[in-house]
DNA sequence: GTAAATTCGTTTCATTTGTAACCATCGAAA
DNA sequence: TTTCGATGGTTACAAATGAAACGAATTTAC
């Protein structure tokens, strides 16, 4: 009951013009990535010493085998100073080996080393573990949702590939 | 039918000891959270000029009238330094305004500018638009699921506050 | 009261990052 | 074949970042 207020637009204060930074999906993404990422992170640089573009190709090679840079950098979405630079710390420990291709020599092959190997085959039922315990947090539904949102979002926003 | 493959404990290929990276989780949310903020980020920085930490700040201001460093950056989760450097440009901008506690001479409240809320009633409307832009990509189905995955993420990981 | 511990916010310093320039190589076109 | 553009990868430089130390003000413990 009562009069509806009058909307005044030089008022800040209007609520529909506001923006709530809490429910932003921008802003909700970004904290949610960045929550996880550190969380996550603790497994792998406290145990190696590792920094997130390491872990990557790390993951990458233990995954597929051997790979280039370029892809490398293509399957985990890094740039490609990134993946040069972990690569030349991975080869630094000798945990990866450079190949260079015999018909184009502007190609080189990167593959985990025995110890390289030895690593990935430490951290990746750690990662599997990390994430099963984070679904185990919630409900089932819960977890379904989680993946679908993830799908969705991922047909909306990166469509390319 | 058939027997089943004997597990080699030694071969790194075993697929039940890998880590699928496109499917593991924190790597998913990273690399959405990367993409949707640097699509999002073109709004804010190609216009004003503004980088992340700044857009947030005043994003804060704008929504919450008067704050704290402190608070805008409990608010917007980012680190205290980030908040200085991003109040210190803003205010050279003459964008806010900070005026000291009187009763506790440590606190200063940080104020939006006529001049920043001028932006900021140009930007918030523009942040909304590209949040329903985005959702509008998809169907109302998915558009749920995702608000319900980030729902489920959150309780998960950020249970603190 | 005073000393110690805490809080708000800034600054310093080393590290990480991205952009752009770069080198070497390759493929296509002339 | 020479040249020109594209490609794989590295490096140089500047900007952004975070950890830690800091200064000033406040609160707590004694």
């Amino acid at each position: 009951m009562g009069i509806p207020a009058m909307a005044n637009p030089d008022d800040l204060a209007a609520d529909d013009q506001k923006l709530t930074l809490e429910t932003f999906l921008p802003y909700r993404l970004n904290r949610l990535a960045d929550a996880i990422s550190r969380e996550f992170a603790k497994t792998y640089r406290e145990r190696y010493g590792l920094t997130r573009p390491q872990w990557r190709t790390l993951a990458g090679l233990g995954q597929n085998g051997t790979m280039t840079a370029k892809a490398v950098g293509e399957q985990s979405a890094m740039h490609k100073t990134k993946v040069s630079r972990a690569v030349a710390e991975l080869e630094r420990r000798k945990w990866l080996t450079r190949r260079r291709n015999t018909t184009d020599r502007r190609i080189e092959h990167l593959t985990l080393t025995r110890v390289g190997e030895a690593v990935y085959r430490e951290l990746a039922p750690l990662a599997k573990a990390y994430e099963a315990d984070l679904l185990a947090r919630m409900s089932p539904a819960q977890g379904k949702s989680v993946l679908q949102g993830l799908n969705a979002l991922e047909a909306a926003l990166l469509p390319r590939r």
